[in-house]
DNA sequence: GATCGCCTGTAAACCGTTTTAGTAAATCGG
DNA sequence: CCGATTTACTAAAACGGTTTACAGGCGATC
């Protein structure tokens, strides 16, 4: 019932387990006939090398990590995480290496640490203070930092957020419109600071509104789901202060505020612009198609892929410049209306 | 620079490694005193087991691998995995496992099995004589199937594909459609068979047709992305012999052919019905809204998992019932034109 | 004919844990 | 006060591979 070792397959084939390692790792080392009686041999027991033992014996597991900061269900509601994987995904079918998904584990993300046996971890969104990143510190175990703030440890892959929220909001001001609402990201893991990510888009939105010259905008925490989306619609003002214009941080939330307001009765974009952020492939089919924040999130993941494998070699590796966001202008913002711009007091 | 390992915390502490481990593992079976001690400098050196050395002297990973039949990138783009991914993460979060996402490396997933250090696999869309799965069966490692035919050696999860496609089939014919296309799932791995599931949709759809006594539906191959779908409708027939009704089998596939359909100035649904399959969030906020089958998807993923844990622990376990499908109608089907109806002859 | 090097193959050490079997001292019941 | 438990801890054997260091045989070289 046992799995059949590599000392069952050497007696067996009456050499040692030596000459059964070197049939499979370095085959020239055997000779012709002694080769493929072994090979014949183990192939009729079975054999297959235990990966544990190998890892431990070779010192790499052939795996690298994600470093998910959240529960995995709320995490793959966002179709943000499928799209990096896919990028993650080339690289490391490339370099024959598999992911392993390494979520909090009865919520410590620093004990799910240290049960993966992985040789490098790439995390997201973690906030460069984490109690997270100094245990991967101590491990000494290549990592690189998705989302985050780079330091001279651990080199980090961001794009422009900062930008893409600037060119967002200039957006809404250019088509006329003042009365705002921003949709912020609520904190993370650690309760106290929001990932870095959210507190540049935010600042980016914050930026391009003051200098503008317009009223504060009216913030709302809102999740990463279509649901929390639709609840910060339902909890904005209505009436006649109600917004004419909101800035979400991620496509979900937007299509969640897009979907409650057409519930209400409003029409996107006549009534209400929305913008989205990330540009996730379904924001393109919504209904009105979403004008959107693009961030190149499959190469994101393909370049902290090809970096950790970088370091993994033992190179080392710096953060990259910062990826380009643009402006998608589709169809869920539009000039705000005559009437808005009345009650506005222009 | 290399990770402390068990004996330079127990020299440090003037222990013996036995002790070290106890007080990780055992702790009751230590004193109060050196508990603390052990502890405390454990602490201090930063001291973290080896998650290799570890599995293999316990025999167990703590991870449980997910067996995917084709490339990450192609598949992530797909909403279904990460549905699917979000019920295995309830019950892997619930138990302290990982994920393992294992994806054929250089073509080949048996030697990706092999590499892979889990405790368990739950494997995708495979037809029960593929390869891959006698490797799993000489390993001798728990698996269940998820999308595949259940065996007495591993149970499978599976939902009612036939009823759903006849549904499908049905819902589209009582809307007075008489010609029909039907998009293919293309083979997956094995180029021989199609999946599972493709062949028992296909047979679920054209039993309805037949029974109908209507015309055999055009069939066109197309992948699962919406590029896919979209290619599709273009190889469709045109003018007075073109379909009005399009039966896919996912969810991408159709909105790829209802996207292809507009931008080829037709109307869906007054011109061309579309009915998708699996119900993915996306499919409700399209334009128009997708008529679709919808699969418990994250509940396939929870059942999965939670029957693979079952195994792992030696319980004996057999496939459950199909989990049942239902059609969501939405408005991207409607009944046929009187124009189509008059050519049709009716 | 001795020396050298190459070709095959082996024994033993090593990777870093857990676990089994056991020991010495302390505690206990009678 | 003595034998039997219990307590606190340890040495050594797994776990299942890879790798290092070495040995014997054999042909080529000088």
């Amino acid at each position: 019932m046992s799995r059949v070792t590599i000392a069952e397959v050497a007696s067996a084939a009456g050499v040692s387990k030596t000459a059964v390692s070197f049939a499979f790792n370095s085959p020239e080392r055997l000779g012709q006939a002694t080769l493929e009686r072994v090979l014949g041999i183990a192939q009729d027991l079975g054999y297959t090398p235990h990966p544990a033992a190998r890892a431990l014996s070779m010192r790499r597991s052939g795996t690298i990590g994600v470093l998910i900061p959240q529960r995995l269900s709320t995490v793959f509601a966002n179709p943000f995480l499928g799209e990096l994987i896919q990028g993650l995904g080339e690289l490391c079918e490339e370099h024959d290496l598999t992911l392993l998904l390494v979520p909090p584990l009865n919520g410590s993300l620093e004990s799910a640490i240290r049960q993966a046996s992985v040789d490098g971890f790439i995390s997201l969104g973690l906030s460069p203070d984490d109690s997270a990143l100094a245990v991967l510190d101590r491990i000494g175990i290549p990592t690189v930092l998705i989302d985050s703030e780079g330091s001279p440890a651990h080199p980090a892959v961001n794009v422009d957020d900062a930008g893409g929220a600037r060119a967002a909001a200039g957006h809404l001001l250019e088509l006329g419109h003042r009365r705002l609402a921003i949709l912020v990201l609520p904190p993370a893991r650690s309760q106290v600071h929001s990932t870095p990510t959210a507190v540049r888009r935010l600042a980016g939105y914050r930026a391009a509104i003051t200098e503008a010259g317009v009223p504060a905008p009216h913030s709302v925490i809102a999740g990463i789901s279509v649901a929390a989306g639709a609840r910060a619609f339902d909890s904005l003002p209505k009436g006649k202060h109600r917004p004419t214009g909101v800035l979400a941080m991620s496509d979900m939330a937007a299509i969640g505020v897009v979907t409650a307001a057409q519930a209400s009765g409003l029409l996107v974009p006549d009534d209400l612009s929305v913008v989205g952020f990330d540009d996730v492939p379904a924001s393109a089919w919504t209904n009105p198609p979403l004008t959107t924040v693009r961030q190149p999130i499959v190469e994101k993941g393909r370049m902290a892929a090809r970096l950790l494998i970088q370091s993994m070699k033992g190179k080392s590796v710096e953060s990259p410049a910062p990826l380009s966001t643009s402006l998608i202008v589709r169809s869920s913002t539009a000039p705000v209306r005559n009437l808005d711009l009345r009650i506005n007091g222009r």
